[in-house]
DNA sequence: CTGAAAGCGCTTACAG
DNA sequence: CTGAAAGCGCTTACAG
């Protein structure tokens, strides 16, 4: 591997020169500029990150905190996959890396902020656990950029992307009253959970700008998790005056929910109607197709690279960002 | 942040003996050793990794080179998240981090390795991208630690991890022939991918085994995609003679099959029995379940680590890794 | 068991 | 526009 003072050698110049021609080109001679640059293809030169780093405090990467326990299958985001195309995509178009944190190895609370100090990280980028995570704190509190994925951290270089899940779940209720749907149930996330929280919230906010009564025996929680999503029908099946449409906070359960619905020997949408909520992929492939209220999915990486970039860069906190829903009417509520 | 100088200054030693305590602590002084350790918690002290990585040339990072693509959605790895979290914790418990390499940004055909050397990146795992990817030519032929999922690359210090493919078909073909069925059909992945092609040899193989006729208008080429499944099921249907059973070589494209018996009025397995491949998720939740050959996903991510830190550290190149598949009956075969 | 010293490969005021 | 020099925070023979 050649080094900047071979470079500099080969071309006459001090290391300095060579160094302005990668950081600062515009302040070189063009001439030897385009000496250094072609001498640096022909021979192979690459600028060593980890003494940039050394010499910058700057590390160019952006640490992933996705604390997947190794136990327990964690939290699955519902469209993980996504989250992370879209935040390589948008980092690496700006020049940064991302790197994958191991899970709090030693348990201690600081255990992320440790890691990020090491590793002389630029930002971090955390993706909701669904759990109280004591190590988030620590590293909220930091001077570190951080920014959080469907989950409020405080913190004064901390924002967060979530979507508009009061809105989204008001158009869902909207959605099933429109079509003539009139005693409607849901199927909450956990409480605890800010989606949850919220898309419950927009479930009551709705009903009373419709009008319609409020029946506590007619929301149900659940876990985000396809079997709490089936056990929560059941019992909404077996009451006095059941529901004739349930709006599911996510896609999993609503799933679920729809089995359970055919095993009693009902029909999706003509005894019930069904709307969820994130578009998983699974949504357009379980017969009759799920209405359901799409998140933003290659939104969430952008918008999170954008917010941590723009306090790496910029200085100053960004607001959080609420993406917009938007509903996808398909089979299940006709 | 504290510096190895401050910590040493704190404690009456030279930076030297505190860079032993971290590196090779038997060699210092029990006494001395504690109370380095101790005024290291006090202080919060922790290793500068840049600097370490710059003096040692290790970095104690492996790269992460899964090709997204920026417009297509590129390859789906059935399943990429299990690998990456068994990629993670097995890396992280020796030590290890994983960064992600942005895709190609330039286009030029070793920019993966440019990449890895500029981040002194300790070796890398390839996740298959269903394609020819030149970029990972100039990689497998360096120096570097590779280890390739699912796709034999070349190289003097590169190896592979991968199912047990061939078997697996056998063992599909077997299942189907040991529960009645005589005309066995099969939709295979692109010929061009190893498990494509493995996937076929083994019905192949196996059909020879039980002296049953090959006939070439049973096997049906897809994508691995469900649509393929779809329509490569639609074609065996309008056969002369149609097959009693499917062996697909992906879940998705077993799906797929399965929904175009259905839409043609017949029934799965009463008129045509069902056998896919991986073992996804969806697997178990279409009705009336899928028989499949599992992979052995955490087994992935764990075997990349293993290998990839075994040529870092014990400077051999293992052998390829193939793991077993165990079959799981479901519904789709009675 | 420990320290002084050189070195890893960059960047960046400072001076010209 | 360019160079000499100091510095970033570690590690590691070497000598004792």
């Amino acid at each position: 591997m050649a080094t900047i003072r071979e470079l500099a050698r080969l071309c006459g110049v001090s290391s300095a020169t060579v160094s302005r021609v990668f950081n600062n080109p515009e302040v070189v001679n063009a001439q030897t500029r385009e000496l250094i640059l072609s001498t640096a293809a022909r021979i192979g030169y690459l600028p060593n990150e980890s003494a940039r780093t050394l010499a910058t405090k700057r590390s160019h990467m952006v640490g992933l905190i996705w604390d997947t326990d190794h136990r327990r299958p964690g939290w699955r985001h519902p469209f993980f996959q996504e989250i992370l195309i879209g935040l390589k995509t948008a980092l690496s178009e700006r020049g940064y890396h991302l790197l994958m944190l191991a899970t709090s190895e030693d348990g201690t609370p600081d255990s992320f902020l440790r890691a990020v100090r090491r590793h002389n990280l630029d930002g971090v980028v955390f993706i909701d656990n669904g759990r109280a995570d004591p190590s988030l704190q620590p590293l909220a509190e930091s001077e570190v950029p951080c920014v959080s994925l469907d989950r409020p951290v405080q913190g004064p270089w901390t924002t967060y992307v979530t979507s508009d899940n009061v809105g989204g779940a008001r158009e869902a209720v909207r959605h099933l009253h429109a079509t003539g749907r009139r005693t409607i149930a849901t199927i909450t996330g956990p409480a605890r959970t800010r989606p949850g929280a919220e898309r419950l919230r927009g479930y009551l906010e709705e009903l009373a700008a419709l009008g319609l009564a409020h029946r506590p025996e007619l929301v149900v929680e659940g876990d985000f998790y396809l079997s709490s999503g089936h056990a929560a029908m059941r019992a909404l099946l077996e009451l006095e005056e059941p529901p004739d449409a349930v709006f599911a906070a996510g896609d999993e359960m609503a799933v679920g929910a729809l089995r359970a619905v055919t095993e009693a020997g009902l029909k999706v949408p003509e005894d019930i109607a069904l709307v969820g909520f994130d578009d998983i992929e699974l949504a357009a492939l379980v017969p009759p197709g799920l209405t359901t209220l799409a998140q933003d999915k290659a939104g969430f990486g952008t918008a999170a690279a954008a917010a941590v970039i723009t306090m790496i860069n910029g200085g100053v906190t960004p607001l959080p960002r609420i993406l917009p829903t938007s509903l996808v009417v398909r089979g299940s509520t006709g």
